[in-house]
RNA sequence: GGGCGAGUGGCGGAAUGGUAUACGCGACAGACUUAAAAUCUGUUGUCCCUUACCGGACGUGAGGGUUCGACUCCCUCCUCGCCCACCA
């Protein structure tokens, strides 16, 4: 019947002419219109990429092909992420250095891209560790520096003898939930002091949460957002020590419950904690505190026993004039609010269970809508946040949110506090001490100055070390250079750098600005190419990276904003995140349970073009589903019929004189292009590859195709089959030699006409009180009232309408006719 | 505990408030074949009636509501997933 179908010598025979010419090219300053489609770049490690991550890519770089056809300057990039924890350890592995690690992933990483076919302008490739991209990581990080926005501080760190110093978003509690350990090996991680950099993201924290205003993301991503941000309003009220001249200063949003407040608390790191604990005490206060130091990363954060030291002292309850004992107890965090709070036992769990473990008085000063005013002696009554105020004095009988800001009022117009604002948002720590990472560009002077290096010496040069393994002093391998960290200052004073490396979303907080000019070498971006393609129109990418990543780029940029360096406040207008593809067990794809999915098989038995079709055609991107290959054949064979049907052109035309069959065919294209376009616009995939299917179905029942009619449809097929396309295309017009704008990729999306989609006559449900009881055929023409003339003469109704009166009928054309009795 | 999202056939999923289950998988039956695979044709939500037609009832996690009409909008609840969390 046709040709054998050999997807493979179709993939190699268009692959090369389309990387080598660029036919993907992003075009500085086009007259079109600008698309700037972003995918989180990968990470190579020596791991090949999974199917999964394939998934990631495959439909934005479908989306970027549609929009490149619409007419659009479209630039969808690619590049590595290449510092950091994987490719390190990767090297371990193999006892090889990262760097040699890197590059051979990255040039695999790059070939299963290409032979994926992605739409990528390879000219634009970036690599974090390249010394070239990171001179501009560290000019950033100097700017940071210079700027106040980055600081050294002893910090509490998580520690890890295996990895160092993780971050908190490294950090996991174990299966059990009694232990921390690191999300990457799940090593055991423990809480220790340690010297760090850390940059200040809270100081942005109101920005980022109001230029949320400017964006598109969706609600979830957005609510992600402000989440993290965690703004919360309230009031600090300072409490007067009863026999000191300390006041201990305590943030709370619930002020209302001021009548019921019977104890303080304060964090054992506390400031206050030792100056006001009296004598008799002391010993037994620094112990704890001393305890809960070193216990910290195990009972502090998860054992919710409360446990506490009294320190002797109390504080004054304005309001009640009761004398509230001052505790010091770990359940209390140092770093949000002010450190200390009042306790509220009646109506908050945390303060209850204190309360309970240490017998103070617990009093009710909420109703709740169960109207229960009894005495508050179970975790199960405590009220928390719904109900009208009691034993509250001039707050009594107020609903809770009119308490608040009556107390607020009072408070502060008697000066015992004043309203405040806090966040939950932390200060990110920036430093590691592994080898495998930008160098931080600091030296530290003979006097214990820190002085940047000079943006002409930059980059810093990470050494090569043979010997790269961490030190478990925790100190970083760079430390054991001599050579490399022994330098001299401005003056020509001895000096030393900074060891210590940045951790892996260094790069990649700004790495979409790079693409825009990645050769660049006098700035990370020409201003006029950012001003062209900025903001990122549509960001793609993991839903773990949706919250942290998000906001941290986001500061990143605002900095470099604040300076002038980029030319608008946000960078990525709008967002989604990829659900997740499991292996075909349901379980998530891993090695040990034996269950990934190599795509180098799936390329190898179906193609690129199957495999494509399939990653798309499985769910919604932002769905999370199993792998099951039969669904890919299903693919393979919906690929494989349309280069067959290809026999069926005949080289006519279809006019406006041709046959009701090619009338028909006519029709049905142009559903198939309009449907394609409204799916496409909205990103769905899934449903476009339905509608490609349900239009082959049809042509494998047609004797002859016409030519004009097979040319839109292999348009139809380029984004999501580029290689069958471009095969057919070049073959139905007969190029005989290959030339980049005769390729299918760089043509005009299909149009359709909605003249073409009418259809004379439609077929209505008929309805009796809104149950489908009857068809009818209607001509188009038919008005109104000769279409329910001809429904009242169904045959099939008369059961339904016998000795019934019609009260009223509802019309709605093309669909539905209901009858109301 | 908080936030977000989702619950539709045996499975992945589709449906601007208008005939629920498109498309695909799987299953079943048939054709081709010595046979199998591949391919092709048909059937396939559940239940009832019927020899067969023809029909009917129920049906989108549960229960209410709005509407001529609800997978879709509103309220209450349940379950699952993801993110965050001794955050005062």
């Amino acid at each position: 019947m046709s040709e054998t179908f050999d997807f493979k010598k179709i993939e190699e025979n268009w692959k090369d002419k389309w990387y080598n010419d660029n036919i993907y090219e992003a075009v500085d300053f086009s007259d079109k219109p600008k698309k700037y489609i972003l995918a989180e770049l990968p990470y190579p490690s020596g791991k090949f990429l999974h199917v999964g991550h394939m998934m990631r890519y495959t439909v934005p770089e479908i989306y970027s092909r549609y929009l490149r056809m619409k007419g659009y300057n479209v630039m969808f990039p690619m590049g590595w992420d290449c510092f950091g924890l994987p490719a390190e350890t990767y090297a371990i592995k193999e006892k090889i250095t990262p760097q040699e690690a890197i590059k051979q992933a990255t040039k695999d990483y790059k070939q299963a891209m290409q032979n994926m076919g992605y739409a990528i302008d390879w000219k634009r490739e970036i690599n974090t560790s390249d010394p070239n991209y990171y001179k501009w990581t560290q000019w950033m990080f100097i700017k940071l520096w210079k700027k106040g926005l980055a600081e050294i501080k002893e910090m509490p760190v998580w520690w890890c003898n295996e990895l160092g110093v993780l971050a908190d978003e490294e950090v996991l509690p174990s299966k059990d939930g009694k232990r921390k350990i690191s999300e990457r090996g799940g090593y055991p991680v423990e809480r220790k002091m340690h010297k760090q950099w850390i940059l200040k993201i809270t100081n942005y924290a109101d920005r980022l949460l109001k230029d949320l205003d400017l964006v598109d993301y969706n609600d979830s991503v957005k609510q992600g957002q402000i989440n993290w941000i965690g703004k919360k309003e309230g009031i600090n009220i300072d409490y007067k020590v009863d026999g000191s001249d300390e006041k201990i200063k305590v943030f709370t949003t619930r002020p209302d419950t001021n009548f019921g407040a019977t104890f303080i608390v304060m964090a054992p790191e506390h400031p206050l904690v030792l100056k006001i604990t009296v004598p008799e005490r002391f010993l037994e206060v620094r112990k704890y505190i001393e305890e809960s130091r070193k216990k910290s990363d195990l009972e502090r954060a998860n054992i919710r026993e409360k446990t506490g030291v009294f320190t002797g002292k109390y504080a004054i309850n304005m309001l009640t004039e009761d004398k509230m004992p001052i505790y010091v107890g770990d359940f209390v965090l140092s770093h949000f609010g002010t450190g200390a709070l009042v306790g509220v036992p009646g109506h908050d769990k945390r303060d209850f269970e204190f309360a309970q473990a240490f017998n103070l008085p617990i009093k009710r000063v909420v109703i709740g809508s169960d109207g229960d005013n009894s005495v508050i002696n179970k975790l199960e009554q405590v009220q928390e946040n719904e109900g009208v105020m009691v034993n509250s004095g001039f707050l009594n009988g107020l609903k809770i949110e009119d308490a608040i800001e009556k107390i607020k009022n009072y408070l502060v117009e008697k000066r015992f506090g004043e309203r405040a604002v806090t966040f939950g948002l932390r200060d990110q720590i920036f430093s590691r001490q592994r080898y495998w990472g930008e160098p931080i560009p600091l030296i530290y002077k003979q006097d214990g100055n820190i002085e940047a290096v000079e943006e002409s010496d930059l980059p810093v040069k990470l050494p090569i070390m043979k010997d790269f393994l961490a030190s478990n002093d925790g100190t970083s391998p760079l430390e054991r250079n001599k050579e490399w960290n022994q330098v001299r200052d401005k003056r020509g004073n001895p000096a030393k750098r900074e060891t210590q490396t940045m951790p892996t979303w260094a790069g990649s907080n700004w790495y979409f600005i790079r693409y825009i000019d990645a050769n660049n070498e006098k700035v990370f971006a020409d201003l006029e190419k950012m001003k062209y393609w900025l903001p990122v129109d549509k960001y793609f990418g993991d839903a773990g990276h949706t919250t942290a990543h998000l906001l941290y780029s986001r500061f990143w940029y605002k900095v470099l904003s604040n300076e002038g360096y980029v030319p608008y406040p946000e960078p990525y207008q709008w967002r989604m995140s990829g659900g997740m593809l499991l292996g075909p067990d349901g379980h998530k794809m891993s090695k040990s349970k034996g269950n990934v999915v190599d795509p180098k098989d799936c390329l190898e038995n179906y193609g690129a073009d199957a495999t494509r079709t399939y990653l798309s055609f499985i769910g919604p991107y932002e769905d999370t589903y199993p792998w099951n290959e039969n669904g890919l054949i299903a693919c393979f064979r919906l690929v494989k019929n349309i280069y067959e049907i290809k026999a069926k052109v005949s080289g006519g035309v279809a006019k406006e004189s041709t046959s009701d069959v090619t009338k028909k065919t006519t029709k049905m294209l142009h559903k198939l292009i309009k449907k394609l376009t409204i799916m496409m616009e909205a990103m769905k995939i899934n449903t476009s590859v339905s509608e490609i299917m349900i239009f082959v179905n049809y042509l494998k029942k047609v004797d002859d195709i016409p030519t004009n009619i097979w040319k839109d449809f292999i348009k139809c097929i380029a984004p999501i089959m580029p290689f069958m396309a471009e095969e057919l295309w070049q073959e139905i017009n007969g190029f005989d030699h290959w030339d980049k704008n005769n390729s299918v990729h760089l043509q005009d999306w299909p149009e359709y006409y909605e003249s073409l989609l009418q259809e004379d006559s439609v077929i209505l449900a008929v309805q009796i009180n809104g149950k489908a009881r009857a068809q009818v055929e209607v001509s188009i023409e038919d008005n109104e009232d000769s279409i329910k003339e001809n429904v009242m003469k169904i045959e099939k109704l008369k059961k339904y309408l016998d000795g019934k009166e019609i009260k009223k009928v509802v019309y709605v054309p093309k669909r539905v006719v209901n009858l109301v009795i």
